[in-house]
DNA sequence: CGCCATAAGTAAATCGATTTATCTTGGCCA
DNA sequence: TGGCCAAGATAAATCGATTTACTTATGGCG
């Protein structure tokens, strides 16, 4: 890569402020009231007011005026109820935890974006964490966030862990594991839309960036690209074939694998990359090595992420519905949730790739 | 823009799957046991257990064998304290809120991993949420977040609330809050970095993309813009200058305004970008009208984005350091958190910018 | 011997809301 | 007049840990 960040004096400079004074400023001024304070306040008792407050169905023996003059008081006093009393009492916690490899990565990101979404609207929150593939932290992070009274656990590209009694959902997840809803992508569809693509536009010799080991999606594409091949009569080479392996989030990866390609020798007028980042550490290699895109190769990624539209020339790729899976995970987490301890539960949900053609890819 | 996606037919397509049976397969064996249990079990009461997990001061009376049978049956039984108690018990959440624009933009992407890096370590968990500009959920935010009990506020590219009773760190705030520390670049030397840059390149005719209005930099950068010409000899024409406007998160608007610059007809031969993200689209627009980057035109952004580094030509750009001011913000919360109702706290913290020289501009 | 200090530990209040079982009052009917 | 019901509300238990203020032995010391 011709501009590896730190062949530049990259100072991590942060210099610490001359921290101009200080001074505590805040008050606010609407000091917390609790409940006790507004039944107080009301001339009633807390239950009462807990009843109505709540629009508990046993507050129907409350006239109207009552529950008009509690809730008037609570507006006026700013009663907010303390949650860590009410998710004590009622044992729940309006959370859920998310774990990613690396949340500054656009994959993640746009998947999150879709979880928050639904999420808020159905008042839960949720707890991020990022475990950068180590595995302690892949072993530790669903454990630390049970102890945090998550009510469920959405994990995008990460392995399931076991022993873990909330509901779990799994973006790219593939594994049968009891207890986890997968949510995948059609693969084979997403294979045989990129070849046919590739292979309508005249291109034979294709060569193929497998995914890292780690990547829960790896082999599942792989599969399908190599069924995929089979159907329309083309040829995967061994030769042609390489697979990313830095642990990387970066298209560096993507890059070192592409210059092997290209040390081997073998012509290829064409290359799937198992995903876009890998794709443009590619689009770079190949042009160190004097090929043109799409010229002289054509390049198609895989994900979509916000950047592949603006490259130059566009990334054409196969897009995954990021946001849609995101909001899918969240929609089936809390319904599960909410669901009967032992009620039926969808094993597997699978969302469809869509073909985006942009200026990597063209005829032969 | 020649690609947007929206010219292709994207069927938001999301077959609900065919829920293959369910059945609760989760038990995990290991049930919850709580303090009085443990404590039943070993015929102690529960404020001695209590205390030797704590490692409480007052358990310095308590011989060192009974300590250590307690720890031997917590382990063995896989006690863990109901979080949602000891909140309450303290009045404590050992959780902050993130606040930003857009989770799956990279910017606040890059932030939020440097806050998740020492949040946890600190062992903090924090909820993240986007207001994509909202009016009404930047005002609600803050007040929900705060129901939910956070201790402290994380403000990313936000503007503050007033009336919150927790520290705040704005991350790239400028205005002078009570209750606020900000962090913010070092403006001045971030527009001398990529001024001198240019000028040492022989540049004088410079265009200029500002930011969106709401974006909280967009002010202080521009004056230290001014200001970097003025010392620089270099002017700085009204007629190359234009603002970015809508607020979407992609190259779009760059581009846009870009096309309107060209339109104008006025010459110029280096254009410096609001950001990485607008530039890109302004790369865009000039190579569509026939300029060669950096031949004709050399283009600067600014932030240093993950994929600033993978375009073609590489970007230049002045970097922000966001994950360490993510961190720092991280550290400063915790601290204030943890200090004092009354203590001093840092009121801005400045971070320093560097200047990545990639292939997009050159000499003249 | 008497008294205090220390060791070892415990009882009970507390955090703030939820919720079930219970209580009082008045009205109505037989 | 007694009994019963409904309306209107409430007392008290509960969730599970933390923490202060106590209790009871035991040993040491003067």
């Amino acid at each position: 890569m011709p501009e590896p960040v730190t062949d530049y004096a990259t100072i991590r400079a942060m210099s610490r402020g001359k921290s101009d004074q200080g001074g505590a400023a805040r008050d606010a001024g609407e000091q917390k009231v609790n409940l006790r304070e507004l039944a107080e306040h009301l001339g009633l008792s807390v239950a009462t007011v807990s009843l109505v407050m709540n629009r508990s169905p046993a507050a129907k023996s409350i006239p109207h005026h009552t529950q008009a003059r509690v809730r008037a008081a609570a507006r006026e006093l700013n009663y907010r109820p303390n949650v860590m009393a009410r998710m004590l009492r009622q044992q729940r916690s309006f959370t859920v935890g998310v774990i990613v490899p690396e949340i500054s990565e656009g994959y993640a990101a746009m998947v999150l974006s879709g979880v928050e979404d639904h999420l808020l609207q159905e008042g839960y929150f949720y707890f991020v964490v990022s475990h950068r593939h180590r595995a302690d932290l892949i072993e530790e992070y669903p454990r630390l966030l049970q102890q945090r009274a998550v009510e469920g656990l959405v994990l995008v590209d990460t392995p399931c862990p076991t022993g873990v009694p909330v509901p779990i959902v799994a973006v790219s997840g593939h594994k049968h594991v009891p207890g986890v809803t997968n949510i995948s992508l059609n693969h084979s569809r997403a294979a045989r839309l990129a070849l046919d693509h590739l292979s309508g536009l005249g291109h034979r010799k294709i060569a193929f960036i497998k995914g890292q080991a780690f990547s829960s999606d790896t082999e599942v594409r792989w599969k399908a690209v190599r069924a995929a091949a089979l159907e329309l009569n083309l040829s995967v080479d061994e030769k042609l074939t390489v697979q990313l392996e830095s642990e990387s989030p970066t298209p560096q990866p993507g890059y070192d694998m592409t210059c092997k390609l290209l040390k081997a020798g073998q012509p290829f007028s064409a290359l799937f990359a198992f995903n876009d980042i890998s794709a443009l550490g590619a689009i770079r290699a190949l042009r160190e090595a004097g090929r043109r895109i799409p010229e002289d190769v054509s390049v198609i990624g895989f994900d979509d992420i916000q950047s592949a539209a603006y490259q130059n020339p566009g990334l054409t790729t196969i897009r995954q519905p990021l946001r849609e899976m995101g909001m899918t995970a969240a929609e089936t987490l809390v319904k599960r949730i909410n669901a009967p301890k032992n009620a039926e539960y969808p094993k597997n949900i699978v969302a469809e790739p869509e073909l985006i053609v942009r200026g990597s890819t063209a005829a032969v």
